[in-house]
DNA sequence: GCTTGACCCTCACCTAACGTCAGGCGGTAT
DNA sequence: ATACCGCCTGACGTTAGGTGAGGGTCAAGC
């Protein structure tokens, strides 16, 4: 056997490397969940390896929530290796993304909301993470919006709006509804050559916005403006029968285009 | 304008829809961060939906490590409209994303490293997520990797072992050394049929278990194997050369391949 | 050899964000 | 009318540390 020169760290590299503060290491030392290997002639905590190996974990349960001694319970208990640890990490990191990914989308929806200008309901407000099933998300996601890429792209685009852009949209969308509102009003019948280059605009417009606006895709925001009634009402507040107008001229024109 | 009808919710209905404690409720209105819009007759709070909506602000910031005044300040500052919220919200719902996506990446070199047996020092041990610039992080990755498809597989592999395909992978490794200690100390040149066979033989099992290993990586790991201390520390401890030998040897049978 | 400044020690009290009773009123369904 | 559930207001407890006070330690420079 070789010599074994343990490296032995003060409280303050520890806490300079993990980035915690040496309060917290005392703390762990008082409670017991982090008793360092030993101690200097003069009384200073001498952290060996081991002990950092311990912190790192702690610091993962730590900060995927659990109470401080449900940490020494679990690291503490004989049954579990270094696998089982990992393992458990690992899912619940998982669960991490997810509660993320759930806050990204409920934020989408929300900017989407205010876009559009309808009004969420207290529960789908406030349903922020509760209760959420990545499959059921995903699965939910895939229909809403006809396949993931597009999806994903919305995601990627949301994330580098400009408050100008946010705005321009805003404009933009208020100024689609005029002149759809306009052409209905005028009786052009939503199966114009008008009315369905407007629909292709729209289309467009979503594309350089918010992601890649197929003509599948195009059809069933048309179908959700009125099947889904909060955007029916929204739609129709200032001009009755827009959404279904809106619908009809959105069909026609992925028809056309795709025939 | 028509007639509006605000629903009030009580405390008990928000507590259920928001997945807070009552408690909570109570505690924020003692602060001064969410005063429920009335109360009814018997004293009972009720919440507008205008409360629902400033809950569901406040349960992101918390989400994301705010103090409550500090988001009380944010809420109540005239200055910052919705889009900013939104704005802010998404940046740090990016940040929170880095920061899961490095404890991944720290817990995967855990695994790698567990795996191959060789032993982080403490600084990579609780380099958990302090000052994690995920640019960096993936010139890094690609860099070690190669490339950053090779990388994601491996990701996603490990993502889904189990304890039995774990503790086959580590016996699977054990069993590789052995016989490539054995051709060594039987003499065997490294650029043998049969050593460079055993090299193949590595790269496939590496690519069953952790990434599409090319050609170009598998070289890459060779040459980590001999310059990275660490590693070589560790291959070298039971046969002092093996490293080399090792680099060799996959040198050797890359060559023989792409050639 | 002495000082200085960074670092360490141990109490000890303080705080944030709730959890958890306790004791009591209100509403409503049987 | 009773029973039960949900609501109310204190008030004390708890977790995970922050923030000094008062006092040793160590390495560098004069």
């Amino acid at each position: 056997m070789s010599e074994l020169i343990a490296r032995s760290l003060t409280v303050g590299n520890v806490a300079g490397i993990s980035g915690v503060s040496v309060r917290t290491l005392h703390h762990y030392e008082k409670i017991g969940l982090l008793v360092p290997a030993g101690r200097s002639d003069a009384g200073y905590r001498l952290y060996s390896d081991a002990d950092c190996d311990r912190l790192s974990r702690i610091l993962y349960y730590r900060e995927l929530g659990f109470p401080l001694d449900g940490i020494a319970t679990l690291l503490d208990d004989p049954q579990q290796d270094r696998y089982e640890h990992l393992e458990r990490q690992r899912t619940l990191l998982r669960e991490r993304l997810a509660r993320i990914q759930a806050m990204v989308a409920s934020l989408e929806r929300e900017m989407e909301a205010h876009m559009t200008g309808y009004n969420l309901t207290p529960e789908e407000r406030l349903d922020v993470f509760g209760d959420f099933d990545p499959a059921q998300y995903e699965d939910e996601a895939r229909e809403r919006w006809g396949e993931s890429d597009a999806f994903k792209q919305s995601q990627a685009r949301a994330r580098s709006y400009t408050k100008e852009g946010w705005k321009a949209i805003q404009a933009e969308m208020d100024r689609f509804n005029g002149l759809f509102v306009k052409a209905m009003n005028a009786g052009t019948p939503a199966t114009s050559q008008a009315v369905m280059a407007l629909a292709e605009e729209h289309s467009q417009h979503i594309s350089r916005w918010f992601y890649e606006c197929s003509y599948e895709i195009h059809r069933g925001l048309g179908t959700m403006y009125v099947d889904d009634p909060r955007f029916t009402a929204n739609i129709d507040k200032d001009a009755p029968g827009l959404a279904a107008y809106l619908r009809e001229a959105i069909v026609a024109n992925a028809d056309r285009a795709e025939s």
